[in-house]
DNA sequence: GTGAAAGCGCTAACAT
DNA sequence: ATGTTAGCGCTTTCAC
C-alpha cells in the first residue's frame, strides 16, 4: 500500500524520457521506438504507475463516466432501469454511477451538483420541480430525463401510461368489472397519465372511476389503504394500482381480510416487476419496459455525447402482461 | 447552458481581489472583511459560480465520495445493503458511488480501479479471488469487504452464515423435517457456511443432508431446480435455499406441481428479502441484517478516512424470521 | 486581512 | 520519434 502513488513524472525520470512521451504512449496518442516502450511499460509495471484520473479529467474535460440519479434503489423498476443503461454504458466504454437520490430529497439538488462535476452526462429521475431541473439543465452537462417536462426543453423518455392505463381498464372492463377504482400515487410524474388513461376507457364505458391517494410507492401503502377501499359500502370488483408494489401489498391485505382475488376484486399494477409472477394470486401489470428505457436513455446520451442527433422525446409502448389477478384462468405461457 | 463554466478567477477578476481570497472564504478557511466577503458572495450568485470539483481534489486529494461495488443492483439484499451504506454516508457529508459488478465480471478489476481513483474508499461485495482482491488492496485506498478473506487481512463484515444454517436447520428439525436438503449457490463467498451449519445442526441429530446448486441466486433457478428435487424417489420434506430469491422460485414451482407447503414440504431461505412476506405463503427466512451491513460498512469506512481504530471483522448475528412457509400457523406480527 | 506565486499530475500544442 | 513548454482550476505557503 503506497502512500504516495507515483507520477507520470516518476515514470519519465526512471524511464529517461519526457513525460510527453510517456502520456502519449500510455494513451495510445502515438508510438514509439520499441525499445522507449519496452523501458516505460517495465518501469511503469515495476513502480506500480497508475495514471490520475482526476488530473486527467481536468484537461480533457471527460470522465468516461455517466451518472444516473434515481429514486429509490429499493424499487425493482428503477433497479431495472439501471440494469439496462449499465449494459450499454458499458459496452460502450463507460462506467455509470448512480445515487439515490430518496434518502435526501433536500439535498437532491446538491447531490446531482456532485455527481454532475464527476461525470459526462446525466440520466434522471425525479419529482423535483421543473425550476429545479432548470438548475440541473445549467449543470452544463448532457442531460436525460425520464418523463416529459412541459417548460424545459431535454432528451426525455417516458412510457405511454396512458394507454396503459387505458389498457388495462379495458381488460377489466371486458372482464365483466363495473366498479374499478384507482390506488394512485399523485407524487409521481406518472400517476397523471395512468388514471388518465383509466378514467378515459372507463367514461366510454359510461362508468365512473374512484381514486385513492398513497403517500409512497411501497408495498406497505397498498396494505395500509387496503381496508379503507375494500371495507366501505359497496367496494370496487377492481382495483388498479400506480404500481405493482402496492399491487402487491394490497393483495395480500385484501386476502387476509378475506376477499378472493379475482373473484371478489381484480387487482392490477404498472411495471411489471419481477415479483409480480410469484406472489399469489400472479399480478396482472402494464410492462413499461424498464429495462428498455434504461437502455434507451443510455443509447441517448451516448448519442448526445457524440453529438450524434437523436430523438428528443421517445415514447415506449406499454405491453399488458396478463396474470391469475384479474384473469381467474391459467396464466399465459 | 453555459459552456465555459466560469472559474475561480472569474470570480476574483469580477470582485476586484485575488484568487486566494476567494478560494480561502468559500472554504470557510479564513474570515475576510465584510465588504471584501459580501462583494464575493454576489459575484457568485450573479455569474453562477461553482467549483470544479475536480481540480480540487487533484489538489487536496479528497473527493468526499466513497465508492460501493455490488454484485447485482436487482438482488433485493444488495439494494438494502446500498440503502444502509447511503444513509450513513449522507449523514457523513459524503456522497455514494454505486456501480453493479454482475453485467462484467470479467471487468470487475477494470471497473473496481476506474471508481476507486474517483473515491476516497471502497466498500465491496465480490466473488473475485483472493488474488485479485489483492490487486484492488493495491489500489491503495480503505477498503472495506463483505465476507471474509483467508489470506487478506483487511477490514470486514458479514453475517454468521454458519448459525443462521444451525437455527434454520434446528427449526425444522422441531417441525419434524426429517429428509431436510440445501439449495446452494456455490459460487457465492457465503454459500459454505450456511450450508456448514445446517449440517452442523442435522448431523447433530443423526440426520444427513443431500445438496443441489444452483447457477445463479435468482428466482427461475429456484424453479428450473424445484422438479429435479420434488420428483425423485422419497422427495424431501423441507428445502433449505442459499437465498430468498432461489427460495420464491422454489415455491412457486413446487406449489405448480402440486405440493401443499409446508404441508408436503416446508420451504426457507436467507436474507429476509421484503417480498418474502408477500409470497404465498410467506416465506421463512433468516434475517442477516442487509441494511444493517450496509450502515456497519459504512460507519467503518468513516473509521478508517478518519484514521480511527475499527474493529477488523465485525459478524453480525442473524435472526430467524418465522412465516407460513415453515410453520403452517398463523405467521408472527 | 489580502495577494503573489508555486505547484497538484496531467495533456496538448508546438518545437526539434 | 521525442522533448519543451504552457497551462487546466484550484489550494496553499509565505509574504506584505
Amino acid at each position: 500500500m503506497k502512500r504516495n502513488a507515483p507520477t507520470l513524472h516518476d515514470v519519465a525520470k526512471a524511464a529517461g524520457v519526457s513525460t510527453a512521451t510517456v502520456s502519449k504512449f500510455l494513451n495510445g496518442a502515438q508510438r514509439f521506438s520499441p525499445a522507449v516502450e519496452a523501458t516505460i511499460n517495465s518501469v511503469v509495471a515495476q513502480i506500480g504507475y497508475r495514471s490520475n484520473e482526476l488530473a486527467r479529467s481536468m484537461i480533457t474535460g471527460e470522465t468516461k463516466t455517466i451518472g444516473v440519479a434515481i429514486l429509490d434503489i429499493n424499487n425493482p423498476h428503477f433497479t431495472a432501469v439501471v440494469k439496462g443503461a449499465n449494459r450499454v454504458a458499458i459496452d460502450a466504454g463507460y462506467t455509470l454511477l448512480f445515487v439515490d437520490t430518496e434518502e435526501n430529497q433536500k439535498r437532491e439538488l446538491q447531490l446531482l451538483d456532485t455527481l454532475s462535476r464527476r461525470v459526462d452526462g446525466l440520466i434522471i429521475s425525479s419529482r423535483m420541480s421543473e425550476t429545479d431541473i432548470k438548475t440541473v439543465i445549467d449543470f452544463g452537462k448532457p442531460l436525460v430525463f425520464f418523463g416529459q417536462l412541459e417548460t424545459a426543453k431535454l432528451v426525455s423518455i417516458c412510457s405511454a401510461g396512458q394507454q396503459g392505463g387505458y389498457m388495462l381498464a379495458q381488460h377489466l372492463v371486458n372482464q365483466g368489472c363495473k366498479n374499478i377504482v384507482y390506488l394512485g400515487f399523485s407524487k409521481s410524474r406518472w400517476d397523471r397519465d395512468r388514471i388518465a388513461g383509466v378514467g378515459e376507457c372507463l367514461e366510454s364505458h359510461g362508468l365512473s372511476l374512484k381514486a385513492y391517494d398513497a403517500q409512497a410507492p411501497f408495498a406497505s401503502e397498498g396494505e395500509r389503504l387496503c381496508s379503507l377501499i375494500m371495507l366501505g359500502k359497496d367496494h370496487p370488483d377492481a382495483v388498479i394500482c400506480y404500481n405493482d408494489l402496492l399491487a402487491i401489498g394490497f393483495m395480500k391485505e385484501a386476502q387476509s381480510l378475506g376477499f378472493k382475488i379475482p373473484h371478489d376484486v381484480a387487482v392490477a399494477g404498472f411495471d411489471n416487476v419481477p415479483y409480480a409472477e410469484y406472489v399469489s394470486p400472479s399480478l396482472t401489470s402494464v410492462n413499461l419496459q424498464s429495462e428498455g428505457m434504461g437502455e434507451l436513455a443510455m443509447k441517448k446520451m451516448l448519442d448526445l455525447l457524440a453529438g450524434r442527433p437523436t430523438e428528443e422525446y421517445t415514447v415506449l409502448d406499454p405491453q399488458l402482461v396478463l396474470r391469475e389477478s384479474t384473469s381467474g384462468r391459467k396464466r399465459h405461457a
